[in-house]
DNA sequence: ATTGATCTGCTTGTCAGACAAGTTTTGCTA
DNA sequence: TAGCAAAACTTGTCTGACAAGCAGATCAAT
């Protein structure tokens, strides 16, 4: 059995013991298809009790790491942890860049819901969207907290391409942002017209959206997630610019 | 309390309980930051031991569904599940549109990965890439199991974006993927040409990739993705071909 | 000797009761 | 009424027990 190494303190016994099984597994000491120790073994290892030590196993088995047969004993799955996916263990949080990477698959993502959506929205789709933009255009005008009007006018693109991956996905990546859009829509930004300059932004994703023309919407986009990114300070030079054919420069005002 | 319903028997009693509480917070039932019944009363509703609900909440908790505060109770979080990302409830698997939504995702994130790759490749990075391209020639003349390579390759395309989320996504999508390799590695697969083909959209890829055109290689993996699709005998026609843009049909062979 | 059924020990799943640690409510006092 | 201390409650952990299922050992029959 692999040694064992306390982690960074989580204050709770089962959140230590799952936490240091997880690393053995993440490390490769313990490889897919192995058996884990008994969970006599384990309690006694770690010095916990057998109700602490299935604990863990239980927060192992939701996250995909391991799975048991009673009688038989725990196994560690064959794609370890991979049923589901965490920005947390995908990027160092610490890393100045983890947000510009994640703003980056974002950016990724958004883009071609915006130009799917134009192309697959419906009536109603388009009334979700309408009633997102004008809850957004009354906290300009009144200067008050337009975060939440905001997130729901993306998440309403997301639903309007019928693909509810996607939707799933840009929801749950978006979530992670929702910190990110308060400096646009605090005080501050509204005095320094951040509020008022992403509303236009917002307005053109929908016209184009309403029009049914995906390259349009797709620029849209593209300009909107460039300009929410150099609001939060992140720099986007790098980032590709493929989605931009030539001859949308002029497709637009 | 919310009504005890009893899920699809998962057999394992705690399973029952985690999926019964997740779905009341799913269905808005319990919003975001009430208290969960106290484990005492859970138990008893349910007809099951503490121990059970214990394990059943620590899997919520892993899940981001609810947190809990020794002395105070189990509480409902701000975006509860939205820590975590997992196909298997962003669709309905039993769908027959499921695969086809999970794959339009894959090809959306794929392509940008490619041309990402192409202008920030490493030589370290294409030499990954070869490695496997060489290990699925091998498979291609040997008619042998070309999965694993195949699996490599599009992992080290996303590896040379040096974006570490992006990686991580692809990785996850792909793996769901692995099974919707098969049909191009098998017997049949390489009876039918599959593999061949397969083979020479990623040689293309890779060139693209090697020859730092962002443009060719989105084009190259738009047109391996659709073709990957079209074995598994997924429909493409409503797939957003704007990654595409005009002028590049004539950049590429 | 090989095969087949049985048996025995081990492992996970569940239960019950107890105490420790921390929180919330209650009720008394000043 | 305000403040404070005790009591009641809740989660976290421990112990011991039994049921259910599995795997290797044992043994009988061919």
């Amino acid at each position: 059995m692999p040694e064992i190494a306390r982690v960074a303190r989580p204050s709770q016994l089962s959140e230590t013991v799952s936490k240091t099984i997880e690393k053995w597994i993440l490390d490769g000491v313990m490889a897919p298809g192995v058996k884990l120790p008994t969970e006599k073994t384990l309690s006694a290892e770690f010095g916990v009790s057998r109700a602490v030590v299935r604990e863990a196993i239980s927060r192992l088995k939701a996250e995909g790491y391991v799975a048991s047969r009673q009688g038989a004993g725990a196994f560690v799955e064959a794609r370890p942890g991979q049923n589901s996916f965490r920005l947390a263990d995908a990027v160092d949080p610490a890393g100045p860049a983890a947000t510009a990477h994640i703003f980056e698959l974002r950016y990724i993502v958004e883009t071609a819901a915006a130009a799917l959506a134009a192309s697959r929205r419906s009536e109603q789709d388009l009334t979700q969207m309408r009633e997102a933009l004008l809850r957004m255009r009354h906290a300009v005008s009144e200067r008050t907290d337009g975060t939440q009007a905001d997130d729901d006018f993306h998440v309403a693109i997301a639903a309007a391409t019928g693909n509810p991956a996607l939707l799933r996905f840009i929801r749950f990546v978006g979530h992670q942002f929702f910190a990110s859009r308060v400096p646009t829509w605090n005080a501050e930004g509204h005095a320094a017209g951040r509020a008022e300059a992403a509303q236009a932004e917002h307005e053109r994703m929908f016209e184009a959206i309403a029009a049914g023309d995906g390259v349009a919407a797709r620029e849209a986009a593209r300009i909107h997630m460039v300009e929410a990114a150099r609001r939060i300070g992140i720099d986007t030079d790098h980032w590709d610019p493929a989605p931009r054919a030539p001859w949308e420069e002029e497709a637009l005002p």
